[in-house]
DNA sequence: TTCGGTACTTACTTTTTAGTAAAAATTGTT
DNA sequence: AACAATTTTTACTAAAAAGTAAGTACCGAA
């Protein structure tokens, strides 16, 4: 039977693996703000994400760039400038987040 | 400003609002097997859903049927028969599915 | 009158996720 | 020496999600 595998967790369907990977409360919009900016700062994100704590975006940001779908940038300078970007598999991404957004325009008021 | 509305929750954006839709541990993989199969019976998705608990996966049901993405039909026999099936907004979001599905056969191993 | 088959339901526990708020690190500027 | 700006980190608490396992309801057939 065919698996998947993200990191060390490996899954028996590719939905389920997708399912794992963009689950978080905040994930998705992370991932719709870095394919629309070609890169983001962390304070920028955090300031286009409402209501976002800092602990829950830090954590979510971590775990996409563990995932392989974000990459971070430090600029060794001061004060430091941290900027995040889709990696490769982050833009094949893309087109679920576009389809994702039509989606949720149906439900405009 | 715009905002979505889905039941009683408002949100700023579409994709805030779908992935609230979305989240949940096994709510695509429902999604995936109903766009597939015109419609699919209670055990039949305990069956083809690995690892779902009959808890979770009712719950699951239950959520989306209040968001609307399907509907449940009780067919009054003994022993009982339930369908469930997408509506029509539950098949508009069958290209997300799709490439999700797409995204998540990048790591097949 | 007990059993089979289907679709749940309930009570309880554990685990995971999220929220809050304060602190840390860095170093050039005042 | 204190401050500013930016990106975290930490400790603690609260809430939500998920897991486990047993129970319920229906009614016809054996």
């Amino acid at each position: 039977m065919e698996k998947y595998k993200l990191g060390d967790k490996v899954f028996d369907c590719p939905v389920g693996l997708a399912s794992n990977a963009i689950n978080g409360k905040w994930k998705l919009q992370i991932l719709n703000l870095l394919s629309q900016e070609e890169c983001m700062r962390y304070g920028n994100l955090k300031r286009r994400i409402e209501d976002v704590s800092e602990k829950m975006l830090i954590q979510h940001l971590r775990e996409l760039e563990q995932d392989g779908l974000i990459e971070r940038k430090l600029y060794p300078e001061v004060p430091p400038r941290v900027e995040y970007a889709l990696t490769e598999v982050g833009r094949q991404i893309i087109p679920v987040i576009v389809a994702l957004k039509q989606w949720g325009q149906l439900f405009r008021i």
